[in-house]
DNA sequence: TGTACATCAGTGAACGCGCGTTCACTGATGTAC
DNA sequence: TGTACATCAGTGAACGCGCGTTCACTGATGTAC
């Protein structure tokens, strides 16, 4: 099915690709420039078009790619350790650790004049629906003001019969990593001598005082 | 003291960084250029450098004054209405949602190669100095393992006599509040259907359950 | 197996553009006597 | 108050550079008979 020509030509792009994140990582996503990958890739300029059709689509194919990379790895983690959410924590964690650039391009500053591509949203909601599977069996505690907002404004939870509370928690889950994580990897963390794997911890086990009784394991 | 020379020294600078930050708004801050702010103000490019050394100069005086500005936010509102968190993280989310452009400079994706100036850092000192000073009549709830971690890892708590608790309080105000708003000005939140101030609202109580009796009112 | 043709990766020249920064300069503003 | 001088804001030309993108092309690779 998979003609050599086809094949070089996904080889081409994965390569381009990895230089356009090295360049990222060294001077960021809106320095994004095709000549300078083609001039490390051996290449002139113009020859990158044939594998992409401008900046905006390579950037798109990178965010994707990014989103991708990032839902699996959460993907993963479920099914190797169940629904736990402290496992999901972690993963998201250490993937951020291992890739702060992709981590930046989806949840950092947006791009001015960028618009991510359809699929974006359609893998943020397949992220959404894990974490909400995973928090499915915890103990919710009391019901809060929020939940009652939230009861009213559901339209992002996919799954079905979600009992009262789990939608909070998702939504704190995510909100509370992602502050810790991009504090961490812009560095702000540095100077103040506490290890941010503990912050880390200590804010799952704050979400999720006591550990549920996993239903996978 | 001041000549007039000197007032019109500061009022152009002042000028050329609001078309600054008009710049940082349209196309970011990598795309800062000191050209194009020439142009708008109807001056040629080598005029600037009458004002500001280089690019990266001006860049570092555009961080300061959102510092500046954002801890400014926060002291009138513990002036105006006393040490309480609730007021205080209500402070910063207005500010930000005011400033989305200086709050993404100063705590959005670090722009590659560019560190910030020793200045910035005595104010990210200052504010934690008044949350600490926010959370110390608070009620801290039991000892936790990362209260441990942080009575060996303090360097970072300047005040004095801060009772357990009272760090671990602060921090995760810090990293809650930036969770949440850093992802609801990138839009994150957008299809959701629920209303951001909601979801602050509620993280907001999560952490402070009773309502302190607040030491200035 | 050999030949004719189609496909397509990659080139080099060119387009118009904007960038940061330097330099020698003009001319207006402020200062000292 | 008037004159001589110093200060300094702003200019225009120039430097070398890199950018995204188009275009007509060469030459290698694959396909059909």
């Amino acid at each position: 099915m998979e003609s050599p020509r086809e094949r070089y030509r996904a080889q081409v792009r994965a390569e381009i690709k990895d230089h356009a994140w090295e360049q990222i990582a060294a001077s960021g996503a809106s320095a994004l420039s095709l000549n300078a990958i083609a001039k490390k890739m051996g290449l002139s300029g113009p020859a990158l078009y044939r594998y992409f059709a401008n900046r905006d689509e390579l950037i798109t194919a990178l965010v994707v790619d990014a989103y991708r990379m990032e839902a699996d790895a959460l993907r993963h983690a479920t099914e190797r350790t169940g629904n736990e959410p402290h496992f999901l924590a972690d993963a998201l964690r250490q993937w951020a650790l291992a890739n702060p650039h992709r981590y930046f391009l989806l949840h950092g500053t947006p791009i001015p004049g960028y618009h991510a591509p359809p699929e974006t949203t359609k893998i943020a909601a397949e992220i959404m629906a894990m974490l909400i599977k995973a928090f499915k069996h915890c103990d919710t505690g009391r019901r809060t003001p929020f939940d009652v907002h939230l009861e009213e404004h559901s339209d992002w939870v996919t799954e079905r019969a979600v009992p009262r509370g789990v939608p909070r928690l998702a939504l704190a889950f995510w909100t509370r990593m992602h502050g810790a994580i991009s504090l961490e990897l812009a560095g702000h963390f540095n100077g103040m001598g506490f290890d941010p794997a503990e912050l880390f911890k200590a804010e799952v086990n704050a979400l999720i005082p006591i550990r549920p009784p996993s239903d996978t394991l």
